[in-house]
DNA sequence: CGCGATAATGCGCTTATTAGCATAAGCGGG
DNA sequence: CCCGCTTATGCTAATAAGCGCATTATCGCG
C-alpha cells in the first residue's frame, strides 16, 4: 500500500453507484455489467467507468465471457480492506431497512 | 440516515487531512487546531476547514475554551459508524507500520 | 480598550470528478 | 464477413473540492 492508500480507497468507495455495485458483488458471485446496470438504474457507460474505478482499485476482477464481462469481488483483498468494505456494507443495509 | 448517508461519510473520509485527524482525535481526548495543525502539517485556514467537515458529519464535537477551540471524537457516534472509522484507523495504522 | 493568540470565513483560483454523447472494440451467430 | 449485443473509451461540459491569502471573529490579559 502507498502513503495514501486508505484515503484513495475512501475515494472509490464516496460513491453511490460504485457503493451499490459493491454491494450487489459482495455476494461472492459474479454479475455481469449489464445487470448490475439495470439494478442500480444505471446508464451504460457510467457503469462500466465504475466498474473500471473498482478494478483498478483492486476491489474486483472481471473476466470475459462471450460479449459479457462478469465481474466480482477480488477474492485476494487483504482482511483489513475487507473489514472496511464490511462494515460500509453493513450500513448501507442499515440504512436501506429503514428507508423502507 | 439519508439516501446516501454512507456515501457522503465516504466522501468525509477521503481526505488524507480529514483521516489524521480522526486518526489522531480517535484516542478520546480532545485536541485544539493548533495542535493538529503542527502534527498533520496543515495550515491553519486548511484545518480549520477540515475540522469543520468532520463537524459538519457528525464525527466530531468542538468545545469553546478561552482562544482554544477543542475537538474531540464525537461520543454518541452510531456504532454503525463507529465500525467504519475504527476498520479505517486500523488500515491507517498498519500503513503506517509498514512505511516505516 | 487595545493586543496577542487562536480559530473561522470570504474570495478567487486551480484541479479533480462525473456525466452524457458518440464511437470504437470484442464477441458469437448466421 | 457482416450484424447484433455487450462493454470500453475519447471528448467535452458541468460541478465539486481543495488550497492560499487576507480578513474577521473570539477570547484572555493587562
Amino acid at each position: 500500500m502507498g502513503t495514501d492508500a486508505v484515503t484513495s480507497l475512501m475515494s472509490v468507495l464516496s460513491d453511490p453507484t460504485r457503493l451499490g455495485a459493491l454491494r450487489l458483488l459482495w455476494d461472492g458471485q459474479e454479475h455481469c455489467v449489464c445487470e448490475l446496470m439495470d439494478r442500480l438504474a444505471a446508464t451504460q457507460s457510467r457503469m462500466s467507468r465504475h466498474m473500471a474505478a473498482l478494478k483498478s482499485a483492486g476491489l474486483v476482477v472481471d473476466r470475459r465471457d462471450a460479449q459479457w464481462v462478469r465481474y466480482r469481488r477480488n477474492p485476494a483483498l487483504s482482511p483489513r480492506i475487507v473489514a472496511i468494505i464490511d462494515a460500509v456494507i453493513d450500513a448501507m443495509a442499515a440504512e436501506r431497512k429503514e428507508a423502507a
